[in-house]
DNA sequence: GTCTATATGACGATAGAC
DNA sequence: GTCTATCGTCATATAGAC
């Protein structure tokens, strides 16, 4: 009888990761729609034509498939993040233009996708903890912004008496406070019609105030 | 053969209000475990030892369980603002101490009730809307809230230029990004020990320097 | 009025046929 | 890799004992 040849391993493999994608994304789909607990296997089963344990082939279980979705949105909003021009070496900026830089393209990332900010900042899921690997992304982040702080520290522009990472975490509740009330209260409004995200430019001037170095330019404070 | 005799209106719809509250009070204990989405109505039936079923007496569905958590949720954080300095009618303090007051009475009660905080300000339930009755404390809340700032402002200790809205809008942004922080990073802190918690006064002094009238006080501006 | 007993359908998950 | 069959648990609903 005619057996069919098996495809070669690479083919298979390309196809899985695809099967993979089209998985996560109906995924993503299903969680904006209804909220990240809302998620099922069924649902997502349905969209794709096919029977629930046929997805248990690419994610052992459904907590799986929030560690993968997880690890996905943190690279997602690294990658948006590294896109700023704070973060990419070359910063002229003054320190109210950088704090409203990172600032802005978290908010508009995090109004962008609703249903990875909710898995990422917030724990709607209740036995779900994130794995290392789908953490890491995360804590580059993290460090990434603290050197931002930092390098605006070595370049003169903050005050010297308060700690960098105070001013990190003061910045990061301001920022994290517009999400909040801008998701929580008024979801579909996005970043440019947002109510709470029109607070951001006041924040950053009110920010840059009082943690900046008064006067005094950074420029060649070298030996006379 | 003998009858019992039937209990008193009163003493019935009394036991009937005990249950209730018994209730309640083991679904917040289960929300506070597992997250408010954990919640389940056979979890609350066992440890009333009981059957699920029989919470349908009290409770026509899950969700309106939650609607009766939401509102007890409203009407306690409702309470507690009340009860700040600032929120009752005598407020001599200055721009920076009422912010303060009210800012730390919310973030403590709100850390003090992560369940709660959860249900009323995040959206963790997926087919879950509060009705209006149950709505209607946080409505209150929010009315008062802003008739402080007016008093605030009718004082003469804001910047005349900024309206009461945007003072309330950006000091609420402040107050959430702390509590939500706080709660996603370090929930076990409690208030005394937050990290987040800690950069409230700092906040309140840079957001009344921004805010505030600067220089004249405020007494007798009469005719001379 | 309050409970138990019981039933339905959805869910996450597993075993095994093909 | 996908299916059917099945399990245990969940929210929910109804019937009926007491």
């Amino acid at each position: 009888m005619a057996t069919r040849s098996a495809p070669s391993p690479g083919r298979r493999q390309r196809r899985r990761q695809e099967t993979i994608e089209e998985v996560l994304g109906i995924a993503v789909e299903i969680m904006t729609e209804q909220g990240v607990a809302g998620l099922s296997i069924g649902e997502i089963a349905r969209r794709m034509g096919i029977r629930p344990p046929s997805l248990y082939v690419y994610f052992p279980s459904k907590n799986a498939l929030y560690d993968a979705l997880f690890e996905r949105g943190a690279q997602s909003v690294l990658a948006a993040m590294e896109a700023t021009d704070a973060f990419s070496g070359t910063d002229e900026a003054t320190l109210e233009e950088a704090l409203l830089d990172v600032g802005r393209a978290f908010v508009r990332w995090s109004l962008d996708h609703p249903a990875y900010s909710q898995l990422l900042w917030w724990r709607p899921v209740p036995g779900f903890q994130p794995s290392e690997q789908a953490y890491e992304p995360a804590v580059r982040l993290t460090e990434r912004a603290n050197a931002v702080i930092t390098g605006l520290q070595r370049r003169g522009l903050l005050r010297p008496d308060v700690p960098a990472g105070q001013v990190y975490r003061d910045w990061t509740v301001i920022v994290s406070g517009v999400v909040s009330q801008q998701l929580a209260n008024a979801p579909g409004e996005g970043f440019d019609q947002g109510r709470f995200t029109a607070a951001l430019p006041e924040m950053a001037s009110m920010f840059a105030r009082h943690y900046g170095q008064p006067e005094t330019a950074s420029h060649e404070e070298g030996p006379s």
